[in-house]
DNA sequence: GTGACCACCTGGCCGC
DNA sequence: TGCGGCCAGGTGGTCA
């Protein structure tokens, strides 16, 4: 699934193919996708507008056009495909944003979870999605003191809490569990419970491992490849995740999955007592 | 405010 | 071979 650096992989690749090219239409095949305002109204303020840049807020696409922000959020198997504008309709194919050269830009999503929101550029900030989010990982702002200001009432593991957008920004179940991993912290342990010590390895590998996956264009599991199709090489610098019954990497003892919050959850039973 | 649970969706996998 | 059931998981909504 799309996360931070998968998200930051299909930003760049788009970047290089649409950026200044103008929107002439757009066809909406499977309409909750768009969250707001409605199919029609999204169309017509669409119609026109050029695409000036392409920004990422944690897990979010950011479209800047002259007017708008198109935001879109890729969820389980979102991506994006670059066509001519009269090739045939490929069968998870749900948005079409049509270009004047006739090219045209595909939103395809298999599992039909993604959304998108146009706002004017005003307002973009101040309304969900984008006021709700956390800090991004590379915030100045992020410190051991911030997260405990806001892990002390948290009761749920740190797994969980992890992956809160509210609080940190772009981290999924993927990373979560590498995060964890490197800072050596048990994925069932409370959040309120972290040691200042504890929180400090958690903000450092969290842009350790996302770094890291930036540069190696994300992990690709299962279905997901990014907007060109390419395959990110991170998979393979994974340490846990994934990995159950396999050998852990630093001490040999074989990997644990659990189901931590509904979620997936590998972890290495002695690194991470 | 917090945590638990469910719905949204489809394809892949497994057992029968 | 075909069918049914389960699982995957990011997010938002509901309820206690």
């Amino acid at each position: 699934m799309p996360e931070l650096p998968e998200v930051e992989t299909v930003k760049e690749a788009l970047k290089r193919k649409i950026l200044n090219k103008k929107i002439m239409n757009v066809k909406i095949h499977y309409s909750k996708i768009i969250e707001y305002p409605t199919n029609d109204e999204f169309i017509k303020n669409l119609i026109g507008e050029t695409i000036n840049d392409i920004k990422r807020r944690g897990k979010w696409l950011m479209f800047e056009l002259n007017n708008y922000y198109l935001l879109s959020h890729l969820r389980m198997e979102g991506k994006y495909n670059y066509k001519s504008s009269s090739d045939e309709l490929g069968k998870h194919e749900h948005v079409e944003f049509i270009f004047d050269d006739d090219t045209s830009l595909r939103y395809q999503d298999t599992r039909k979870f993604g959304r998108m929101y146009l706002y004017k550029k005003e307002e973009a900030e101040s309304k969900a999605p984008l006021n709700e989010l956390g800090l991004e990982p590379w915030d100045d702002r992020l410190n051991s003191k911030y997260l405990k200001e806001i892990y002390k009432n948290k009761k749920k593991e740190i797994k969980s809490v992890l992956l809160d957008q509210s609080i940190i920004t772009g981290i999924g179940n993927i990373y979560a569990d590498e995060i964890l991993f490197l800072s050596k912290v048990n994925p069932y342990k409370k959040a309120c419970e972290l040691k200042e010590k504890e929180l400090n390895s958690i903000i450092e590998n969290t842009k350790k491992v996302l770094e890291a996956a930036i540069k190696e264009g994300g992990t690709t599991i299962k279905s997901y490849t990014s907007e060109e199709g390419v395959h990110g090489r991170f998979q393979q610098s994974l340490y846990v995740h994934q990995r159950k019954d396999e050998e852990c990497k630093i001490c040999g003892t074989k990997i644990t999955k659990v189901v931590i919050g509904g979620r997936g959850t590998y972890y290495c039973k002695k690194c991470q007592k």
